[in-house]
DNA sequence: GTGTATGCAAAGCCTTTGCAGCATG
DNA sequence: CATGCTGCAAAGGCTTTGCATACAC
């Protein structure tokens, strides 16, 4: 197997690191872009985007691309799902999953060779579920079926 | 519930829906509009846009947002599950998964309110597989891991 | 010193949107 | 004939990239 080519320990990427690793609210490279900044005015964005794609190739970090527009990184890179808000976009992690909830591993589907899976839940965060009067049972469009 | 406004049955959303059903390929609207524009020369991408969108919303087909760039079609609007190639980026339906390979329903995670779940299976299409030289035990970076 | 990484800014890609005219119900 | 829909084109949001310079090893 080829040797990557030598790879840095620079300021900027120990930076995006070490925040990220702080946090556990999934944020995007934009979060973390103004988050760096405050310890480090001159990075750019340019260089959060660079330097997470090269971490989460790495397997240090993990890269989530969830529903939504915006990719949103993790600093776990343990294995384990998501649970994102319908309603606010919030995005947590699921450590209440009732064991075996998927049978693994499946080795072929449909003539494919199986690799993994993508899993992951839509639901109404506390927040979210708090906010709404009771009584009120209207439902926000995009809330319609998450199921399917 | 609140009725939605009427909406008309126009040429142009009956072409992109009729050429959306006879394909099983997921394919994203510019594909749709390249196919459309063979039938009716003169539309444009934006209308292809706002139709598939308008037909998702009303159940009558699928909009897939699964990994990669571009949102996938699906005239099938059943509750099915898809596997997307690692390579190729093809994308297949999974008619073969074993039953009750996902526990449903769970009602709660981690304080949430579950309202569904998204899943996606990623690996090798056959044909990219036929490809893949034997002997060859090169990995293509993006394949490393999908099982997390 | 060599070559990777950075900052900056521009470009790229997919998608959405404003608007005036068209065509459906 | 009212108004939802269209084509066109421009704008928007997120991400990537070219380039000259800086800095890690």
């Amino acid at each position: 197997m080829a040797t990557g080519k030598a790879q840095r320990n620079t300021r900027q990427r120990q930076v995006v690191l070490e925040e990220l690793k702080k946090l556990t609210s999934h944020p995007t490279a934009a979060d973390l872009y103004e988050i760096a900044r405050a310890r480090m005015p001159k990075i750019s964005l340019g260089t959060v985007y660079r330097n997470l794609e090269l971490l989460a190739e790495n397997g240090v970090i993990q890269k989530l691309e969830i529903g939504g527009s915006e990719a949103r990184f993790d600093g776990n890179p343990e294995r384990h799902y998501h649970v994102r808000c319908a309603r606010c976009e919030r995005v947590d992690d699921v450590h209440d999953l009732p064991g075996g909830f998927v049978k693994r591993p499946v080795k072929h589907l449909s003539g494919y060779e199986i690799l993994g899976l993508r899993l992951e839940f839509i639901g109404i965060c506390p927040e979210c579920r708090k906010r709404s009067e009771p009584g009120s049972d209207e439902v926000a469009p995009h809330e319609r079926d998450h199921t399917r």
